[in-house]
DNA sequence: GGCTATTTGTTCAGTGGTTGAATTATTTGG
DNA sequence: CCAAATAATTCAACCACTGAACAAATAGCC
């Protein structure tokens, strides 16, 4: 009673270009200097007449430029070498959160393009008035992008909370948001692209998830499985296994904020005791540290708490280490789990990294059996603000440079 | 710095072929009655003209039979059905535990040919000697698989450890192994087959993993994402994700015997407090109890307690939930994290189900945030004794399935 | 029994895309 | 200024899929 994954689709004969579109683009999207035809076909495999009818199509798509100044090699005709191109496709990001709105353009080659971030506390306003505000920055965003000739592909949004397929808003309990129709309420504006490739023009993800992402694509070579925990008011993991984010059976996957971590602590709002929540949560970390009365926004709440360290105030230091151990606890079973190699910190953890990270660390070389063999990475997140919003329009440039022939098939 | 995952390898002319072969030895896999060409070409998109071809070399290749009885239908030419070939080649599965060794040989169509199981506690004897024991166990398959006409295409060996890629088993505590050079010790006889697609001959692979592949291709059609738990005297997981298993950054992912249950209780030999296998492993649940004492076989002292249970001793029963209860809190947590619709009781857990699903249930949907939702299905594995081997002798197959190009062209 | 409708499987010219070798283009070094 | 070297393009050949026409085999119907 075999039952293999029948695999996907069968391939037809253009699927042979489609993919070597793909190879191709992101063989240059890779490299650390511009490539010539010839090395990426030394590279890929395929011949070079090949490689110069894909690239071909590549620059007419305008998704591949030729570098202007021709990298010099030796001897022999110069090669003329490829660059993503900067003004064709972009992605928007765009980012919900408790105190904050956020919007940003990323073009192909992955360099922010655009970043603008409202400072706002949206846990009163209603999702109608907060996503008209924030289609408000969007427009904004879309004007830039337009003006530096960047045509936007399609557009992400993250938000602190579980959203299902369609872009539907479940519950995201720090913003008081129950099942928000997220895409409905901020699509009054002109629309943002057609569907490629049955995409919606419009992704709703979770933040966490998000900023994974944005982790993922950011720095030299990213791990190629990590867990990237952000420390908001809830806790939230974006898990990304063998390079690509693992989003779980339904896309809500990454609930770290309530394992146990001390069944005989407090009690949480989820009905267990002891929950990670309760020891390394924003709300619960400042109450360690006595600055539970202060109605602080999220990041000010969070820099206050790095000075305050910083400046080595036993309270905060004291509220800091026990957090990081709950935190240590909770990753270690994640670690032994999955056998990741590397924990980044991110979101309100960023900051806080340098006293968060000893007592993690200390758990994981007690609790995780292989850590002896090869040593488990904790490091702070390379985005800063609004890391969801990067690695959401990283995202949808990422989609093209995945299917390129979906790009360049598109409608004029 | 935009780095997407430069796509695997470039297509060229042939790969085609070698993906339609698969796609259509996919379908005839995963077909509930045998297809035909016509309605081959028409799941797949493929036109009947390339759909006979690929057949044509199926067919010539061994991997793939026409049904003798041709299926009818009504009118028009009646069909000749496609089965998957059960004389063609055949995975060796073998497995070495803490009291049995066994070898199994499954056929293309998962159909198990052979099986052996040889009770002995493994514990006092030397690698060596218990390789020696097990050759002798494969020696005895391999000839049985060549009476009837199979071939074997490779082997996979499970243990109960953690094992690296070489093949080299690092730890494997409850056999009292460490750094045993597997293959090695195991090539003594003559050699299994020459390598395929650069896989080697044997693979040795962790108990768990095995045993969950095994799960995913048994029964009708396993769910995409589960957690398989082997209930031994560790706690093993085997995580599938997406229909394949995931294996982690080094391959040994699934340890969840330390996830922290209750961090007041008692010590583990981990050095933590109140691990899962304090509570849920074969030991504590016996001390629990009360039939510490006793010092018997695995699979007997399994036995015993639903033999208790199921007469209604009080002290098993309290056993049962309490190990049901750790289970649950940890399971939750791993539910929460990977976002999972399945887990699987196995090993040791699977006879103990009925006593064990109630506690595990109740503890998902106490902490798990999304059971509301979609619940949480909680079932005893499919497969029974040395899962792990047939798994292992099913994954050997099913790399013939998905890449059968490697197979037609193997040195004749 | 013979005819038609129907469906399966095969044959074959046509086409898209890759291959491999030859050719052209452009530079460095002597 | 020419030879060596490397990059890119051109072009006939070839491989695998496509589409349509055709042969095969059966059921239903008179």
């Amino acid at each position: 009673m075999t039952r293999p994954d029948a695999p996907p689709g069968a391939v037809r004969q253009g699927s042979l270009r489609e993919w070597n579109l793909a190879v191709v683009l992101g063989r240059i999207a890779a490299a650390d200097r511009p490539p010539s035809r010839a090395g990426l076909a030394a590279g890929t495999g395929l011949t070079r007449a090949t490689v110069s009818a894909v690239v071909e199509d590549l620059l007419a798509g305008g998704l591949v430029a030729e570098a202007e100044p021709t990298p010099r090699t030796g001897a022999g005709r110069p090669s003329r070498g490829l660059v993503l191109a900067t003004d064709g496709p972009a992605g928007l990001g765009l980012e919900v959160n408790v105190d904050y709105l956020a919007a940003c353009v990323v073009d192909l080659a992955g360099r922010v393009r655009h970043h603008t971030v409202l400072r706002a506390d949206l846990r009163p306003a209603s999702p109608a008035e907060t996503l008209a505000r924030l289609a408000d920055l969007a427009a904004r965003a879309r004007a830039d992008a337009a003006r530096e000739g960047l045509t936007l592909a399609g557009a992400a949004l993250a938000v602190p909370g579980l959203v299902d397929d369609a872009g539907l808003v479940r519950l995201a309990p720090n913003l008081g948001w129950r099942d928000v129709p997220v895409p409905a309420l901020l699509a009054a504006g002109p629309p943002l692209t057609a569907h490629v490739d049955g995409v919606p023009p419009l992704v709703v993800d979770n933040e966490a998830n998000l900023a994974a992402l944005g982790e993922l694509h950011a720095g030299p070579a990213g791990p190629a499985s990590f867990l990237h925990v952000s420390g908001e008011v809830g806790i939230g993991a974006g898990i990304v296994l063998d390079g690509s984010l693992f989003r779980g059976a339904r896309g809500w996957s990454g609930e770290i904020g309530h394992i146990p971590v001390r069944p005989d602590g407090p009690p949480c709002r989820c009905g267990g005791r002891g929950c990670l929540e309760t020891y390394a949560g924003q709300e619960a970390i400042l109450a360690a540290a006595g600055l539970g009365g202060a109605d602080l926004p999220a990041d000010t709440a969070t820099t206050r708490l790095a000075e305050l360290a910083g400046g080595g105030e036993p309270a905060v230091l004291r509220a800091l280490a026990e957090a990081g151990t709950a935190l240590g606890v909770a990753v270690a079973g994640v670690v032994n789990l999955l056998d990741l190699d590397t924990v980044v910190l991110g979101g309100g953890y960023a900051p806080l990294a340098p006293w968060l990270r000893p007592p993690v660390l200390a758990e994981i070389s007690r609790r995780v059996l292989t850590a002896a063999w090869s040593p488990v990475i904790v490091r702070p997140a390379a985005l800063g603000t609004a890391a969801a919003a990067v690695g959401g329009a990283g995202s949808v440039v990422r989609r093209v440079l995945a299917r390129p022939a979906g790009w360049l098939a598109r409608p004029a």
